[in-house]
DNA sequence: TGCTTAGATCGGCAATCAACGATATAACGA
DNA sequence: TCGTTATATCGTTGATTGCCGATCTAAGCA
């Protein structure tokens, strides 16, 4: 299996440093636990407005902790109509662990 | 195993989200790699004068790096007489490994 | 073509972090 | 006791991050 650098490894874990955007990820594990939506959460993600309102932050904020966790390739964005949906990237989220047992 | 709750994850993370910081944890898993010193390093660390000089970084900036990772759990540190010696933990490595892969 | 809604981006301010030199403490040897 | 060496802590400065409101863009509908 694939392993992550270094510098990938630096910039997941400042993502994962924070504890909005690690719950993020938890809440990310069940998408049926947020409000209904036009498009099935667990197919295609759950979009943005449900983070922001979950989070109790302001849509921005909510918007740059996505784009975060995006740019660490921990959730992956599907626009779909004028909604994002983000879902978990769990092929990387395997990658992460195996790298902490093996690398760190 | 046991593993570790959302806020000693959120402090393992941000020490971990430095390049130099990731990169001590790599060094230390191979003590013999330092200069000699007076304690055998494989046994009971490397001392913190062997770090800085790796990391080239002030003697101040070693010391509180080596802090920030021993308050997140991720070293242990011995002092003998003048020396402080740092050494992994790994048994808490593992535990983020299995958390990461379980719970994130 | 306008409204309205979802989301992204911009600009700014406060808080935190990074890194250093200076200083303090502890151990040891002359 | 007095240096010397290793390390920890303090105080400061610049850089980065967190977070917001305001603004911009895109989609969908009247």
């Amino acid at each position: 299996m694939s392993e992550l650098n270094e510098d990938d490894l630096v910039q997941v874990f400042k993502a994962l440093g924070h504890p909005t955007r690690l719950s993020i990820m938890s809440w990310l594990k069940d998408p049926g636990s947020f409000p209904p939506q036009e498009q099935p959460a667990e197919e295609i993600g759950v979009c943005l407005k449900h983070i922001q309102a979950r989070a109790g932050v302001s849509q921005s904020t909510a918007s740059q902790f996505m784009a975060i966790l995006q740019r660490a390739g921990l959730v992956t964005s599907r626009r779909i109509g004028p909604w994002t949906h983000y879902q978990r990237n769990d092929e990387r989220i395997r990658q992460l662990g195996s790298t902490v047992a093996n690398t760190i």
